[in-house]
RNA sequence: GCGUCUGUCGUCAAGCGGUUAAGACCUCGGAUUGUGGUUCCGAUAUGCAUGGGUUCGAAUCCCAUCAGACGCCCCA
């Protein structure tokens, strides 16, 4: 025999029995979306290297080292590792600033990261998501994140937390940036590796190291009164406030996580993330933020945004697996012609209908139909003379004898 | 990139240096040439991820490689 291809590490397939799990995450996303006004967009899954590095980042482990990469044409291209920039993309050059805002997308489909596969992680894996351009009050923070909440629910997911956390505007994030390299500095020596590169990269991730040593020179007194200051200025603050208090109102619950920072580089102000404690370490099933300044830095109209993505790997993972689906009907009958002609009548009228191609017995057919569908309808010599088919329920056992065309009132 | 653990039929597995490599499920065939889901029989790994080694003897011990799972980093 030949050499078997193996699938690519990362990656999955979607096998028939789990697909119907992603047809729900999928209509209900079309249906939850749509009632608030929002349009979906689909966006290659490759696009210019340059959209990634500038739009997510070039300081973002994303970029720097998850990003599949290639060249051809003397092009640069990779395989979009979120795709939030591709839509941002698509509004600049759509020249969708000109439509009245909000601009209200929704998107799903897959994304590429070269990462280690662990639970909840793939290097293929899926997102759907939501993002809304042109407001900037915090209004919009709060539809986006109680669109979450009410999809998550749709799902039946109903017991998540949602963090929250503001990083306020460029200004006052520099000024809280260097009050933390500042107070940090005597202890530069005493932090990890990973935190002493932290330390210029991005200072705000620093403060969720795990490393034990790390957060004992985090929990001291005078580093915990930086970090726990209310650095943002007196316009984020506000724009804060009012997010929390439209959230309130809307009863939507939430905890706030002021070591909350998330690792791409767009976002400004408002920052949030939905957990679960059903997913192992990768808990987060959504993360988003409102990223004003994007669409300005790919060369677009200064145009504020919010939005969020989920993991559907993720999602799927803490829905219930769904029964199998059973065929309304299965033909037995020892004519194939007689089968395929009566099967074609019946899937005209909407019903699901297979019967044996292969013409094996009489018995196998039977046994194959109590397998696979509700109902057994027996084509056989005399119920073709008599122009009938015994329809039998394969659940109860009850057969009867039905004219031909009476058999979809018998089957619903 | 680093760490820990794991690779025996399509699936779940027993086996722990000497076996003919259990068993179960699935699949297929038969009992049963028009009545299934129960039952009963039968079929299905010259091979235990791959390559080396140790040994009289290896699925079992050792090494390497590959693959997978989980964790770190990071993220959905």
């Amino acid at each position: 025999m030949a050499k078997i291809i193996n699938i690519i590490k990362g990656t999955k397939d979607i096998l028939p029995q789990d697909v119907e799990q992603w047809h729900i995450l999928e209509s209900k996303a079309l249906e939850i979306f749509s009632k608030y006004g929002y349009k979906e967009i689909r966006t290659p899954i490759f696009e210019a290297t340059e959209l990634f590095a500038r739009g997510v980042g070039d300081t973002t482990d994303i970029v720097n080292k998850e990003m599949y990469t290639f060249e051809k044409s003397e092009r640069s291209l990779t395989l979009r590792p979120e795709n939030t920039a591709g839509v941002v993309r698509s509004f600049i050059e759509n020249g969708m600033a000109r439509l009245s805002a909000p601009v209200k997308l929704w998107y799903k489909g897959p994304m590429f990261r070269y990462e280690r596969p662990q639970a909840g992680r793939q290097r293929q894996f899926h997102q759907v998501g939501v993002e809304m351009f042109g407001i900037k009050n915090a209004a919009a923070d709060a539809e986006v994140i109680l669109l979450a909440v009410n999809y998550l629910k749709s799902l039946g997911l109903c017991d998540l937390e949602v963090e929250l956390n503001s990083l306020g505007c460029p200004t006052c994030r520099e000024a809280y940036k260097s009050k933390i390299k500042e107070v940090l500095k005597p202890e530069f020596d005493n932090l990890c590796e990973d935190c002493q590169s932290r330390y210029e990269k991005n200072p705000l991730r620093l403060l969720d190291c795990k490393v034990e040593s790390c957060k004992e020179i985090f929990a001291k007194p005078e580093i915990q009164k930086v970090i726990q200051s209310d650095f943002i200025c007196e316009e984020c603050a506000a724009h804060f406030e009012e997010l929390k208090s439209y959230l309130d109102k809307l009863n939507v619950k939430y905890t706030i996580n002021k070591l909350l920072v998330r690792g791409l580089d767009y976002y400004n102000r408002t920052v949030f993330e939905i957990k679960s404690n059903n997913l192992g370490s990768q808990n987060a099933v959504c993360g988003g933020g409102r990223y004003d300044s994007l669409v300005r830095n790919l060369g677009g109209e200064d145009t504020p945004a919010v939005g969020w993505a989920m993991g559907m790997e993720r999602l799927n993972s803490l829905l219930p697996v769904p029964e199998p689906e059973l065929l309304d009907g299965y033909i037995v009958s020892t004519s194939p012609a007689d089968a395929f002609e009566l099967a074609e009548n019946l899937r005209t009228l909407g019903l699901k209908i297979e019967f044996d191609l292969a013409n094996k017995k009489f018995t196998k057919q039977l046994e194959k139909a109590s397998k696979v569908a509700k109902y057994a309808l027996i084509l056989g010599e005399d119920e073709i003379k008599s122009g009938t088919v015994s329809v039998k329920n394969l659940s109860t056992g009850e057969q009867v004898a039905v004219a031909k065309n009476k058999i979809a009132e018998t089957l619903k």
